[in-house]
DNA sequence: TATTATATTGAAACCGATTGCAGTATTTTG
DNA sequence: CAAAATACTGCAATCGGTTTCAATATAATA
């Protein structure tokens, strides 16, 4: 196991100061050319690598951002990841992720994780259940950059990368009635996130805007997995009317849902019409193939990190902007398809 | 924003030396009980945080692992990823992950960052396209534990993490030919990966036990992309006669398979059976539900890291075992449900 | 030619925790 | 009571870059 080669040893072998092999290395423009060739030539060739913890300690950054997401195994998260990964890496920076299990309390745990491990810049997605963001006081105290994507809270500090929820749900909605629909039901989760709260929202005034009433007991709120999905369907089914559309805020619920109302021998979308919330790739496969709205996840993770960055790197001292909301599409597929 | 309290501001406050209070954070036995909790007060009290940097710089350890995958969403690697991060948060460590994006360049890119960001250890499922392994050598020189995971590689001081993708494919195939199946496709993906040569190897063994012929032309290999399964889909309309069963390597190309075939009219499983491969959630969702193996991602991605930690923390210097088989079972479904 | 500006380099003090070695105080043993 | 063992604690070097400040050399200007 060969030693590792430091500035020292390049120094030395070069007859210059470490100084001067440092300044090389980072290309500052005060050391002349011909001497950081020759920094960089003996370095490659001593099989040189910088020891980041050297640097960091001295420099105070870390180059590496945080990333808290409830779960990292849905199409939705891994498709953020994947855009975090990809501007990240281009840019340098490492990200160290970790998932909170939808708990508030290990999510204020891997927040203390990532505040120890000093990166320097957070992104969240809030947990199913987080009640308060005081877990996160350290970050701001600090001035450490936090930034929410997806699952977001209201923060004067803190930017937040969305997309217009309550105006997709409101399409979605309206969609299902020009489809037909007047008895539509909506499957929703924890009110607290802002993304089923706005969801709800939408529905509720594409409603409204509909001429339609708004009745709480069309409301079914649970944790949104394809179980729930499955219990929904039962709940849907002992309606009296039998209610002729349901959106749900997710696809892995509209899925579970849509398999026990079509088992129970309901015709989708004659009977019943269905829209999902995601793109997940399972609305391409079920059938009928779920309506269902386009959620930019790789784009959002790109969207997050760039800004981030740009952020840390200094341009934009100016006032952060405070939200930024991505483009959705709603994606009409034949679960919601009655007319034309 | 106020200073970082170090060490040095807690002995000051306390007045003992800085190295008393090292020791103390560090639960050394030799720092008298009393002292200990004194220093541990003032260090909350205080508001300290370790810096790593200082102690990484210190104790060369970094207690972050690198994981390098070739895509990260994908149900599979998310869940692989899902359990990395489990067991490594749990033990302390952090994750760097990164992502090939399926090729041999960018992961060899990857590897040389995880080298120079000194990761303790690196868990490694290789691109599509890689050939060798010699952009790994940096970690096999310097002695860095480095493990293989699903699409592993050769080599004598490389620990594997995999289930018996020959046994899966040799039942999942002997499955097809119980329900009546003789003249069963392949589909599968770049055999320089052990996971498609293997699930090859199974299938071609358990036509030679079950006495039926193994034909070249039945192998059709893509990228396994869905798209790419409805290609294949095409190619297998054209056969003649036509094929009765069809075992695909991944369940995302047997979807895109599925797809087609019943637009052409074939009904599964009678006319032709299909098995997929990983138990994705889509296979629980197309019509009629996929038969798959159950690729156990979470688990793996447990097993992996514990095992990296184990050995990182040197209690396991006997000879590290070279390959851990996890175990997978055929899940059996209505599309290749033709008899009973 | 003397003076000033410019270019390039080096010495040394950091950054904050860890640890070998030595020192002191207290307790145990002979 | 002296000698030896035990229990703590502190000093100071170390890890490997970064950066301030001063020094020297060379070129430009008066």
């Amino acid at each position: 196991m060969e030693k590792e080669t430091t500035i020292y040893d390049i120094a030395k072998g070069l007859g210059v100061s470490p100084a001067t092999v440092s300044r090389a290395l980072n290309n500052s423009p005060v050391v002349n050319k011909e001497t950081r060739q020759k920094v960089f030539d003996t370095a490659t060739e001593m099989g040189y690598r910088s020891n980041m913890f050297a640097s960091n300690l001295r420099r105070k950054r870390t180059h590496t951002l945080g990333v808290i997401v409830p779960r990292l195994n849905s199409h939705f998260m891994s498709s953020v990841i994947a855009g975090m990964e990809k501007v990240a890496n281009e840019a340098g920076y490492n990200l160290l992720i970790s998932q909170s299990l939808e708990t508030a309390k290990k999510e204020a745990a891997n927040v203390m994780a990532m505040f120890n491990s000093r990166v320097d810049g957070l992104l969240v997605s809030l947990a199913y259940n987080t009640e308060d963001i005081s877990h996160f006081s350290p970050f701001i105290k600090k001035g450490i950059p936090l930034l929410f994507f997806d699952r977001v809270a209201e923060h004067p500090k803190c930017t937040s990368i969305v997309i217009d929820n309550m105006q997709a749900a409101h399409k979605a909605t309206s969609h299902l009635v020009a489809q037909g629909c007047t008895n539509i039901v909506h499957i929703t989760g924890n009110l607290k996130r802002n993304v089923y709260a706005d969801r709800l929202k939408g529905y509720k005034y594409a409603l409204i805007d509909n001429e339609l009433p708004f009745d709480d007991s069309f409301i079914i709120s649970n944790d949104l997995s394809e179980e729930a999905g499955m219990e929904a369907a039962g709940e849907i089914l002992k309606m009296n009317p039998l209610p002729d559309g349901v959106f749900v805020a997710n696809d892995a619920c509209a899925v579970g849902c849509m398999k026990i109302l079509k088992q129970a021998g309901i015709s989708i979308p004659k009977d019943i019409a269905i829209v999902g919330f995601n793109n997940d790739p399972v609305s391409r496969v079920i059938e009928p193939n779920l309506t269902t709205v386009n959620n930019p996840g790789h784009k959002m993770g790109e969207v997050a990190v760039r800004n981030l960055i740009i952020h840390l790197d200094g341009f934009s001292d100016i006032v952060a902007m405070n939200t930024i909301t991505l483009n959705s599409e709603l994606i009409i597929r034949e679960s919601s398809l009655r007319k034309g």
